[in-house]
RNA sequence: GUGGAUGUAGCUCAGUAGGUUAGAGCACUGGAUUGUGGUUCCAGGGGUCGUGGGUUCAAAUCCCAUCUUCCACCCCA
């Protein structure tokens, strides 16, 4: 006999943790829900032109890729094969592959269903995605995000409400977080002042490490990216630039003054930063010019939060993206949108010990099953506890009586009622309280009203 | 993709100078209690020691390979 077992990096969900996860994906949902958001969903798989290329050369490799059906290897590569060119033949016997983030397919979604689209779209989704990535702490192969995106819009108030959005749901899942918001423009103006557009991607990626390996070592890797000391010398003082929000910007609009993109960016993070103070917002919120995010096709601002109480990493993240659509034909839509990480959060949530200890889902009643003319004895009863919203049931079998009760112990049920000959002759119930141990009589129509006296 | 750790009953883990029949707690089944759970007591079932190969008279234990899980890097939610 085989032993069972699931993937590398996925994972079964209990009762007990679906509960737990419930709650989270329902605060969000409701928030989204709250902010104007419609729900969509697309299929798991994706053909491979739509995934390819979207997300880097490292995405690419992530890729989780679904082999053809049917005789494939009458169409395969034999070429590639023999050179050892895994990716290429690979393609030649592959066009689908699982979907690796909710924005890529939105986009495709988007420029296929145009014209029964209202622009702005303002869409939710909250569906799983796969990443051939190494598990770790807070990594899997199989994990949801849950995307909010607006699509079809420039106004910076789409980038107001995602904060808010962030900040309601953290506060309602009573989390603490950092928002790190940043602006693409900035970074292409600092790639541009020195001179060095092309080293842009390179550039961010380094300096985004820099809260984690130090100045140091990102100096090392900016140079051994083709970065010489001027340049150097150049981006160290605006990576270091203290003080508030407000004043960070100023002092780089000085060091940024030649760079029209830098300016523009610059600009657009003080209007984000005078919406916010017309508003309550709870959270943290920080300018951090380290923040580079890697998806590649962000353009505008980027935003990344992070847990102030747990060392997980980002648990949302997301950004402007000015033209993703346009891959697919569908020019000058601008979207901007944000993922929430459901997987870390849940991580977060049970690290800190915070989730809610009340379960107002659970079943609250069960009737004993003494045999087949007492279960019919309670099957109108049991009926009228649903019809009154009370989550209830009968034990299918009628087996023991102490096996029905640890049943409902270990359910954590709090009323038990037992039905037997007696109560059916007296036309009663006999009702039992598990929590304190007590139990009583009630007569059968006074069921409903009596119960929780 | 790189580096490090790990794997023994359903779960958490003991068990190495290699040596009869591999243990415990929890869980499970039955009984004390044929209509009363969460406590207690008694009894019982359950393991190709991750998998494959090797060394040896003899391997859970030593060696090699492979897979799993975990941690760090890369990257990312």
């Amino acid at each position: 006999m085989q032993k069972p077992s699931i993937p590398k990096g996925t994972r079964d969900f209990s009762p007990a943790e679906m509960q737990k996860r419930d709650y989270i994906f329902n605060t969000i949902r409701n928030v989204f829900k709250l902010y104007g958001f419609q729900s969509i969903e697309t299929p798991a798989m994706e053909t491979l032109n739509t995934l390819l290329g979207k997300y880097g050369d490292e995405g690419d490799k992530l890729l989780f890729k679904i082999l053809n059906s049917g005789d494939f290897l009458k169409k395969a590569d034999n070429e590639a094969y023999s050179n050892i060119d895994s990716p290429k033949f690979a393609n030649s016997v592959s066009e689908k592959g699982l979907r690796y983030d909710l924005t890529v397919p939105f986009a495709r979604y988007v420029v296929q269903n145009r014209n029964n689209i209202t622009f702005p779209f303002k869409r939710y989704q909250i569906q799983p995605v796969w990443r051939a990535d190494r598990p770790q702490k807070g990594r899997f192969r199989e994990f949801y995000q849950c995307d909010a995106d607006v699509i079809g819009s420039n106004s910076l108030l789409n980038e107001l409400e995602l904060i808010q959005i962030i900040d309601g749901v953290f506060d309602k899942l009573n989390l603490n977080i950092d928002i790190k918001l940043n602006n693409r423009k900035i970074l292409s103006g600092i790639a541009e002042i020195i001179g060095k557009p092309e080293l842009l991607i390179p550039i961010t990626v380094a300096i985004d490490k820099l809260d984690k390996i130090g100045e140091e070592k990102v100096m090392q890797e900016l140079s051994d990216k083709g970065l010489n000391n001027k340049d150097i010398e150049t981006i160290r003082p605006v990576l270091f630039l203290k003080g508030k929000n407000e004043e960070i910007l100023k002092s780089l609009r000085d060091v940024l003054a030649k760079s029209e993109i830098a300016l523009s960016g610059i600009e657009e993070m003080e209007e984000i930063f005078a919406l916010i103070s017309n508003v309550s917002v709870k959270a943290k919120i920080s300018l951090d010019l380290t923040l580079a995010r890697g998806l590649n096709y962000y353009t505008g601002t980027i935003i990344e939060v992070q847990s102030l109480e747990a060392n997980i990493g980002s648990i949302c993240g997301g950004g402007r993206y000015d033209d993703l659509t346009g891959i697919f034909g569908l020019k000058d839509v601008s979207g901007v949108g944000i993922s929430f990480g459901a997987d870390r959060i849940y991580e977060v949530i049970k690290e800190l010990n915070k989730f809610p200890t009340d379960n107002t889902e659970s079943l609250a009643i069960m009737f004993t099953n003494f045999g087949k003319q007492e279960a019919k004895y309670c099957l109108p009863y049991l009926n009228q506890l649903r019809h009154s919203n009370i989550p209830a049931m009968i034990f299918p079998d009628s087996i023991k009586i102490s096996k029905q009760l640890d049943y409902a112990n270990k359910n954590n049920i709090p009323f038990v009622i037992l039905a037997g000959e007696s109560e059916m002759q007296n036309q009663t119930f006999t009702v039992k309280n598990m929590i304190e141990g007590t139990q009583k009589s009630v007569l059968a129509n006074d069921l409903l009203t009596n119960l929780y006296k």
